[in-house]
Formats: C-alpha cells, sequence, structure tokens
DNA sequence: AGAGAGCCTAAACATTCGTATAATTCTCCA
DNA sequence: TGGAGAATTATACGAATGTTTAGGCTCTCT
C-alpha cells in the first residue's frame, strides 16, 4: 500500500489563506497592462500580461488559484468571445471585466457567463482588488474541489470492470445477494470484489465508500 | 406500514413540463403593469401585479413556480433595495430587472445579487418572455429540491433526541458497536433505534439513509 | 394512582457481511 | 509446453447486523 491516512475525500481542513496567486492580465494598451500588473504584484499577488486573448490561450494555465483581468475590447478576440471560448475549453478561471465603453447588454451578457464583476472605467484600484480577491478565492475552491473528484475518478479507475460494476450496485444500496444475481454471480464473488473496492478506493466504512459514489455522480443507470 | 413506495427522496422523475407558473409585475406605470400584464397572460401565465415593491412585499408569495419582473426606479423601495430585501428574507424568487435608465454598475449588482436578466428598454417582447421561462424553470427547479429537503427534514424531526444521535453516527460510518461506546448505550439498543429510524425515515437501504443524512447537512460534528 | 409514552437493556435467533484458504478455469506469454 | 496471473467459485468461520420477545425505568397527563 503507498499512501494510507491520506484519504483523498471530504478534507475539511482548515481555512487556508488564499496562498499563491497568479493574476492574468489582458489588455493591448501597454501602459495599462503595466499599471496593473504594479498594482497587482504590490499586494503580492503574481502577474502574466498579454497583449491579446490568443497570447494568452497559447500558453497554459497554471496549478495554482488564478483569474483573467481583461478589457472587453480586446484586438483579435473579444473579451466576451475570450470568456465564450474559454467556456467552450471546459476553463473555469474566473473572470474581471473592465472596460471603458462598455454598454448594459454587454455587462449583463458578461455576468451571466459567470464573470465576477464587470467594472467600468475609471474605478478606483480597491474595487478591482476587492474583485481579484473574491476571484482568486472562487478559483481555489473551485480547484480544491475539482481535485478532489479527480482524485476519486483516478482512484475508481484503477478497479477492475467488475469492481467497479459491484460498487455501483453497493452503492445503490442493494445487498450481495442482489448484486450477485445482477451480474450473475456467486454471493461470495460479490464479497471478494466488494472487499477489493473497499481497499482500493481506501473507504474505512461504507458511508464513505457511498459518498464517493455520490461524489462521482455513479447512479448504477444505463443499462448498456 | 403506513406509506410504503412512496419515497420522498431522490425522486427522478420524468421532466416535467413548467406547469402553472405566476409572474410578479411591479412597476409604478399603470400602462405598463398593464401591457406587460397582457403579455404575460397571452402566453398563459398567471400574473399579479403591483404598483410598488411594499404593495407586494404584503401579500405573500404563492405555492407555485414563479418570478419578479419589475423596474429598477421605484416609488418607495428600488428595484435593487427588494432584491435585497428578499434576499434578507429567505425569499429566493428569481427577479428580472426592466429599466429605461440604468447604468453598468447597477446591472453588474442585480446580477450579482442573482437577478436572472437584466432588460434595457425598449426590448423585445420575446427577450422578455425567454427570460421569464428561464426564470421559471429555475424557480420550479429549486422549489422542488427546497420541498425534497423539507420532507426529509420533516421526518428526520419525528425522529426522538436518541434516534437523531445514532443516526448521525451511523451516517458517518461508526459501527454499532462504535455507536453504542458514543452515547454511552448497549450495543443492542443502537440497533433498535437504528431499525426504527430506518423505517421512520422510509430508507430501504444503509445507502439511501447515508444519502438522506447527506442532504439534510449531517456531518456528526459539534461535540456539544 | 394509573395509563401511556419514551428510553434502556437482555436473551435468542436469523441474516448478512468480511475474510482466509483452496481449487478451478482461462488467457497470455516466455 | 509450462507457468504466471487474472477471474471465479466453494467451504468455513468469525464478526456485524436486524428482529422478536420480554422486561424495567422514569417521566407526564389525567
Amino acid at each position: 500500500m503507498t499512501g494510507l491516512s491520506d484519504s483523498p475525500h471530504q478534507g475539511v481542513k482548515a481555512e487556508e489563506p488564499s496562498g499563491r496567486a497568479i493574476v492574468f492580465v489582458i489588455d493591448d494598451d501597454v501602459s495599462i497592462r503595466r499599471s496593473l500588473s504594479n498594482l497587482f504584484r504590490s499586494v503580492n499577488l503574481d502577474v502574466a500580461a498579454f497583449g491579446s486573448a490568443q497570447e494568452m490561450l497559447q500558453g497554459k494555465l497554471p496549478e495554482v488559484a488564478s483569474c483573467l483581468v481583461l478589457d472587453v475590447r480586446l484586438p483579435g478576440l473579444s473579451g466576451l468571445e475570450l470568456q465564450t471560448e474559454l467556456a467552450k475549453l471546459n476553463l473555469h478561471i474566473p473572470i474581471i471585466f473592465i472596460t471603458g465603453h462598455g454598454d448594459i447588454p454587454m455587462s449583463v451578457k458578461a455576468m451571466k457567463g459567470g464573470a465576477v464583476d464587470f467594472l467600468t472605467k475609471p474605478f478606483r484600484d480597491q474595487e478591482l482588488l476587492d474583485a481579484v480577491v473574491a476571484a482568486t478565492e472562487r478559483d481555489r475552491k473551485r480547484r480544491e474541489v475539482e481535485k478532489t473528484v479527480a482524485n476519486l475518478q483516478s482512484l475508481f479507475e484503477t478497479l477492475s470492470p467488475r469492481e467497479q460494476a459491484v460498487m455501483k450496485l453497493v452503492a445503490a444500496g442493494l445487498m450481495n445477494k442482489q448484486v450477485a444475481a445482477e451480474l450473475e454471480l456467486a454471493e461470495i464473488t460479490v464479497k471478494i470484489y466488494r472487499g477489493r473496492v473497499m481497499k482500493k478506493m481506501g473507504a474505512r466504512s461504507l458511508a464513505d465508500l457511498i459518498r464517493m459514489a455520490e461524489t462521482l455522480g455513479i447512479c448504477a443507470n444505463q443499462p448498456e
């Protein structure tokens, strides 16, 4: 056994502060990029600045909490288009829009799309900083749950097909006997697999296993 | 046995259409109230119109899916203030703002506060109708889960204090023996209570009970 | 005082669960 | 061809769970 007592599941840890965070700044105006970068660095945030959405999409997103600060109006891909693009790519980095010439429908679309804030120039530095803090915090939490789910998912994938099937049915509340009937196995076989499932998943109790199945979205549906 | 096969829990029913829905309209302009009311009634929606936020707060909210359509600028309580007020009262009716003289910060605040949409005059009827459909649908779903939780909660409250305690610990994954130690009871007593819990909660399996505990937010925390 | 309700325990039994040992069958591979 | 390694089953035993029957205890309500 490699990692024990290191339950990847439902860790209700103490509230860590946000730790390290990166702010991505996208603006075609160099002076704005620079002043925003300085502002963020002054409060101990890391910054990566780009002149266009495409540039930013080239690179890859980091492994730490981050957020995006961008002007709605950009050369090439606009801010809102970037938001749509990121959503398509399943990248859920929180976005803060800033704009000098926005309108209400634009702001509403951005907010509906999940933006954290939509600031109009001129704004006070503190407003932006507050938004950035909120955004990185949101991202940190999202990453946390995503990591938990990913851990569980990879654990689940280490199970053999039979073991996965048993886990689904057990999590659905079936007795060993019923699971055996469903899978056309002997009850003893189900017991063996069940034991292996508990061990491989690191579940210390049935309750534990059921909650794992819950967060994995396992419902024992789809006949085939 | 009183109610069987009538599980109040996790009903994955077929997608019902929205059924009946009520739209609350608040605007100080009588002619707007009338035209909005006509619009909604033309698509088979029930309507209740008011001239001010206070009037609307007098009455009580209905038991069916509903939403709120209101102007940001209102006599007395403004639209945004009403939104805040409703949030304080824990009334989560979805809100659609319409306005003739709004600005971006206003719309952003509304959206951050959970508004479904924020439309600027003039808008096409269809835009508003789409928003209303989305809003009532959201409300319908919210009511559904809230009803489920409320049902479970009231079931849980029919349990005696001991039974509740046993349920918490069982849901936490403890064995009967451990539960008994924790509560300073004999193991046999725990078994009795456990059986009663299953029966009273209508749980057909331990998995069922654990999921109920999950949606009730029972974690067996707080020492006392 | 008496009836009833909730709380607690005991003894006994049946069912279910978990694990260890051993055996069978099958595939894959050197 | 022999063997490693899975998937599966059987036997057997110990531990945990669930239910029934029975009884004692302490309240409250009437």
